[in-house]
DNA sequence: GTCTATACCTCGATAGAC
DNA sequence: GTCTATCGAGGTATAGAC
């Protein structure tokens, strides 16, 4: 949110209402089509605007690509750390760890765009672009990590597996929830509270 | 593993070498670059051959498509039912849901380029070919909605959400696996016992 | 800031020699 | 069964008028 302060505007990156519907109708193409088979014609379509003037506001295909694919963590791992920090010092992991749930289903869903093709195209492009998200990919699988063995350490997580693959299938199926979910289909705090039910507890029942 | 007899080639589809060759390779470009990126070029380079070649062997780069997709669900579905039919009459929900995942784990996990560019480009070919693979999906999800819904009545399975919630969730956890499935890191066998206890009884423990 | 016009390139697909 | 050569279409990106 803090980085769409129109107090203070970047000079690097003024964000236009053009600008912004360009990245907006590209991430959706790019979700839909694939980033290769989305043509700059059709990007300039949906925003109402000539091919042409995407290049008043972007240098090229790639860069759309690289801001399309950023925002789709950033609006994620914002709303994952806003929920972690605003709980109180005394939570338990588990509390915690329901609270990044939460936060990554809901920077996931309500910007499904930017999200789902981030989580589509970021296995086929360039070596070049998967380079530069490499890092921010590696910051937030840290954070989850840190968030797993806290409650590795407080005995709240099953040990018979390590952190590393609880997270890599924990961040999987919740990232895929995005290709399925349907908002029309209830409200979405209860899938969060289904999801989250589900990934603590399992599938089957116990005594 | 029967529709690959060499005993009764259907004289529709001879599989020659070469036909197979171009199909692994485009597999393997589809996982990595994408449909619409991946040149017949690049599969003809890759196979040994040159590009006009292909047409030998194929109609058009959708009719290649179709059949990179169409194995990646064979493989899966063949490896589920093969296991789950091996069971004893008298076996629990909880042993066939078992035997499926480990057969869509095996399935997904040993043709992976098959697999993985048909999970990844699924959501991005154009309607024509999305329509012909609908049925096949949604029989497969029929399937395990059948073995989800046995458990649901046996009294296995947790009932505060739905078996279509369940099964989305599931098959989308396991499909994602084989974007980070490591096999150097342990054997298969260990993977999947620990992925079914996951499943099963989630990630946290419960006394 | 957006337009039109177009340069240059590479794609899928075809034709015909071998 | 594979090759070379090439066609027509459509891609990204640029130039310059407005």
């Amino acid at each position: 949110m803090a980085t769409k302060s129109r107090e203070t505007p970047t000079p690097v990156e003024v964000d236009s209402a053009t600008r912004e519907r360009i990245l907006l109708e590209a991430a959706r193409l790019f979700r839909h089509h694939g980033y290769a088979a989305t043509t700059l014609r059709e990007v300039a379509d949906a925003s109402g605007i000539k091919a042409g003037s995407i290049y008043y506001h972007f240098e090229s295909k790639d860069q759309i690509l690289g801001e399309v694919l950023d925002k789709g963590i950033q609006v994620v791992t914002d709303a994952v750390r806003q929920r972690v920090d605003a709980l109180p010092a005394g939570a338990t992991a588990r509390q915690r760890v329901a609270a990044a749930i939460e936060g990554h289903l809901w920077g996931l869903l309500h910007h499904g765009d930017f999200t789902s093709a981030n989580i589509r195209i970021y296995g086929q492009i360039p070596p070049a672009a998967k380079n530069r998200h490499r890092k921010i990919r590696r910051d937030y699988a840290d954070y989850w990590d840190g968030l797993l063995e806290d409650a590795l350490k407080r005995g709240e997580l099953r040990s018979d597996t390590s952190t590393a693959m609880v997270r890599l299938f924990l961040i999987g199926a919740l990232n895929w929830t995005v290709e399925w979910y349907n908002p029309q289909k209830g409200a979405f705090q209860d899938f969060v509270k289904q999801i989250t039910a589900i990934v603590f507890d399992g599938t089957f029942v116990h005594d």
